[in-house]
DNA sequence: TATTGTTATACTCTATAACTATA
DNA sequence: TATAGTTATAGAGTATAACAATA
């Protein structure tokens, strides 16, 4: 077979990262798409409305709905009506899921580092800047 | 927010370019697993068996079987009764298969040249041997 | 009218487990 | 017994379109 090319290499990278996600956190009843969303809110360090963490996410709000059901279901999150606009939800990270983030946390970076174990420091920082690169032409 | 992580940054881009792929195949009637399934076997330039093909695909061959169905109810690939080995199923590319494949493989082209056209042809050589490298850890 | 979020629906990609036919 | 492939089922991830509530 032999030649492989860039894209078709980088899918299967992408999907290995996805395995090793799937399976580290599966064990702590959370999906890849869920430990994403504690991690946005965590970051935030606010409430964040629907629309703004599936921006965030880079999801339509429609493919967010199942996500935050699941983690409020979980008590990870809870819903609340925005006072300002009473359209908006927002979503608000509980006690629960801040502690849930950290363990994916941790979970995600073995996951991480098992993936790029190969590379040295200065390879990763390389691999970094040129996918950044990439994705920052879309922004 | 600033600080995207590596794998994070991975999956950002990957979905970029899954993105692209079913804009460019869609009209064309095609998945990009099923692009991806057309694609080896035209390299192979031989029938395969699934497990074979299933193998190349890196999926299980059950997660293959409804892309095989797609094909051939396209008239894209043909399924054939190994003469050699009864319990096993080859996989014919159909001349439409054939034609098909070249289609596709423009347009995968062109979403590859998109996504990384802010990329030098010497840091596209880089990020390749860098994903090569992840990859081949796990082979 | 425009925005926010949800309901409804659907497709892709993937997997595990059980079954059938064949070896 | 072991292998090849399928049926059955499921869970993630994603999307478009239509709708209700609110602004």
């Amino acid at each position: 077979m032999g030649d492989v090319e860039l894209p078709e290499l980088l899918h299967l990278v992408s999907k290995r990262l996805r395995h090793g996600y799937v399976h580290r956190l599966g064990p702590l009843g959370l999906t890849p798409g869920q430990a994403r969303a504690l991690r946005v809110l965590a970051d935030a360090e606010q409430p964040l409305r629907m629309v703004r963490l599936a921006e965030e996410l880079r999801i339509v709000p429609r493919s967010l709905t199942p996500v935050i059901d699941a983690l409020e279901e979980s008590g990870l999150v809870r819903r609340e009506v925005d006072p300002a606009n009473r359209r908006s939800t927002l979503v608000v990270l509980t006690s629960e899921g801040r502690a849930a983030h950290e363990t994916a946390l941790d979970a995600r970076r073995q996951a991480g580092q098992e993936l790029f174990a190969v590379l040295s420091d200065e390879q990763r920082e390389q691999l970094k800047e040129l996918l950044s690169a990439v994705d920052a032409q879309f922004r």
